[in-house]
DNA sequence: GTATGTGCAAACTTTTTGCACTTCG
DNA sequence: CGAAGTGCAAAAAGTTTGCACATAC
């Protein structure tokens, strides 16, 4: 993701482009694997260090509102964000408090015709995300 | 649920039984729809006035460690509480902001004949929750 | 120039913690 | 009796807010 493509996010969302809010979105482009607001804070100090923690909390919450990037919710109750806004599903471990994405279009398919064929009723089905909770294998852990 | 029932579960999480545990999990169980610490509080407020919050927050997080309850992440950052432990799904509605459970164990055995199958390299499953997004249809949502 | 965005600090909400005291088994 | 649980109050952690000042367009 070049700056002149963040560039154009923000003009397309109409958002005026401001440092902060690219130091920002190339803060969470980075930092892809879901960075909550204080590792945002973190990244962006070093290069930026008078950012308010306020006005990171505001241009994110523009930054959500205007579908550039996604709240994710885990199990503890501190927000993630998220630069990927296709469907998709994420792997969750709470030991770790590690969350990764998972895309399976195979699995797509199958839930779509799974739901067009039984529905549910009284709902309109507009998006189906899966929170896979379990535990990463060492091979692939985090090292101590 | 009555109270021996829950003494019963207390018992067999090797958790003492307290007149405090049981008022909270009396309470989970009676505020069916996904209770915040909060609810909880200001529902055993009136039967037990002394309780303290960090006391309500000690057994909540006793009761989830032991599985007797579940952590339920929301849009906003608090907490909720359930007291249904089996695997179910959330049918989720940002209009309305409302919150339902679904169940359906076809779909959790599809879910699990394709995943035993296919795995997750690198990872363990332990638990596959699905959030549904979409609108509830008028005639089940709520009047305004 | 003006609407929009930012910095700052204070405050708010939710949750955690430490320790003396109490209770369950 | 001893280990486990509770009450309390203080404080941590995360987030929001209001307002004066600054900046993008």
């Amino acid at each position: 993701m070049t700056v002149r493509e963040i560039k154009e996010k923000l003009k397309n969302a109409d958002l005026k482009i401001t440092p902060q809010r690219l130091a920002i979105l190339e803060a969470i482009y980075k930092l892809n694997n879901h960075p909550t607001a204080d590792n945002i804070i973190d990244y962006i100090k070093e290069t930026h260090p008078s950012v308010a923690v306020g006005t990171v909390y505001k241009v994110l919450d523009a930054l959500v509102e205007n579908h550039l990037i996604k709240k994710v919710k885990t199990e503890n109750n501190v927000t993630h964000y998220d630069g990927i806004i296709y469907n998709h599903h994420h792997l969750y471990c709470s030991e770790s408090d590690r969350i990764e994405d998972y895309m399976d279009e195979e699995l797509d398919e199958l839930l779509e015709k799974y739901f067009s064929n039984k529905g549910i009723k009284n709902f309109n089905i507009e998006e189906i995300k899966l929170q896979i909770n379990g535990r990463f294998k060492k091979r692939g852990g985090i090292k101590k």
